[in-house]
DNA sequence: CAGGATCCCACAGGATACTG
DNA sequence: CAGTATCCTGTGGGATCCTG
């Protein structure tokens, strides 16, 4: 039967968004702010970016701690859930190292 | 710089399709006929499979052996980049079977 | 048996504007 | 600063029909 289906699509649901990947690995050193991810991350687009944020959020990979001041002071962090990920991540950003042969061999 | 954006996108490229991870763990047994993969992902639409299987190609994550004879024979075998993903997908679904909690603790 | 050619639709990602 | 509320568009996955 099919185990393997099941196993990869649990994952994929979860770190298969455009920036998902990234986010988490940001997060894993250390709790960040939201405009500290935005600035780490400077190509994706705000609302993206909170979409993103909500969704990991809700297959609780990340925590959210909002503090009731002005300005608002939000703060993301991993969830040991989503700590849980840093092996598979590991693998991910080794691969794509290896593999990234974009400019293979630049002078 | 964002390094971890590439590295992940890489790899979210190549494995992020619907069915992409779970042809290639089949894979990783043998080479496999067309029929063959189908059959042992029933869900799949059989368009959808050829898609998949193309993309796959086309990253050169597979290659397809097609023997000029009818019934037509097709092989799919995984190329040695693809073989190299074999750490990755294995943590996929090493994490997936630890945290796959639809029915926890069935009787 | 394997796959080409179409058509379709949901939805993820993004753009813009507004708010406390 | 962080977040809603809309609206829009591309496209990945699928359904249906046809072919050597």
């Amino acid at each position: 039967m099919d185990k393997d289906l099941e196993n990869t699509k649990v994952v994929l649901d979860v770190v298969c968004g455009k920036w998902k990947a990234v986010i988490l690995l940001k997060l894993f050193d250390g709790t960040l702010r939201f405009g500290e991810i935005k600035k780490s991350i400077p190509l994706i687009n705000h609302q993206t970016l909170i979409k993103q944020l909500r969704e990991l959020e809700e297959d609780h990979l990340i925590s959210k701690k909002s503090y009731p001041v002005v300005p608002p002071w939000v703060e993301y962090s991993l969830t040991k859930y989503g700590r849980s990920l840093k092996p598979l991540l590991n693998e991910m950003v080794a691969w794509g190292e290896k593999h990234n042969n974009k400019d293979k061999t630049p002078s």
